[in-house]
DNA sequence: CGATTGCATCGACACCCATCAATATGAGGT
DNA sequence: ACCTCATATTGATGGGTGTCGATGCAATCG
């Protein structure tokens, strides 16, 4: 019979393991933060697709080493890519990468 | 004249505001949490579609308060939902809602 | 070559968060 | 009624993180 007492426990098992689950969960968490969000959509929306990174301060509205650590946890993540020319240095987004992680998010929750 | 001491601090603005932002990355954070994400691979791939709550502990190897935890703040994110039948609590995914997740990170960062 | 400027790093601080042991709550079974 | 069991809550703790002022570092400009 399918009696309530034996309907719990029946052993479901991980198909996502640890590590795998703690690298899209570092992904997710580089992206996790008013102000990097706003870094990358000030990019995506640049008609050059790419913004020095002196104009990040002001619209932002943070200091400037809160702008330069944020720019610093995008770019270990890869998702954006720095490129210095002269005193400036011009930042991008890593082409597919923010796609590359919310396609991992949802196969893993598909 | 485009010269390279013109060629900064073209007064980029702001597309997605402090608010938005915020909303999006509370959404995130939700997500980028190694057990959160085992907890949702766990119910997605569960045959009925949703997990005794009891089921979690073992497989991911927490505490039994970590993952009432974690439950809680999955549900608090519209992510999960919980159904009490008899003694256990029956978790299942929240339909959408980390395809519209997703869907307002590919809309910020396009 | 010295002054200036853009950006990174450092040190400090406050705050959030994941975690667990202990305990409470509440529903079922006996 | 009592006991059992599943889950939630509490309290405490340790580590992580966002923030900023001060400073360092390089590259450019005068």
């Amino acid at each position: 019979m399918t009696d309530q007492s034996a309907a719990c426990c029946d052993g479901a098992s991980l198909q996502l393991t640890s590590a795998e689950a703690s690298l899209l969960a570092s992904r997710l968490g580089a992206l996790a933060d008013p102000v990097r969000l706003q870094i990358l959509s000030m990019i995506s929306t640049s008609p050059a697709g790419e913004v020095c990174a002196c104009d990040f301060v002001d619209p932002i509205g943070k200091s400037q080493p809160t702008v330069s650590h944020h720019l610093k946890v995008l770019a270990e993540a890869g998702l954006v890519n720095g490129d210095k020319r002269g005193r400036w240095i011009w930042y991008r987004l890593a082409p597919g990468a923010v796609n590359a992680t919310t396609t991992a998010l949802l196969d893993a929750t598909s």
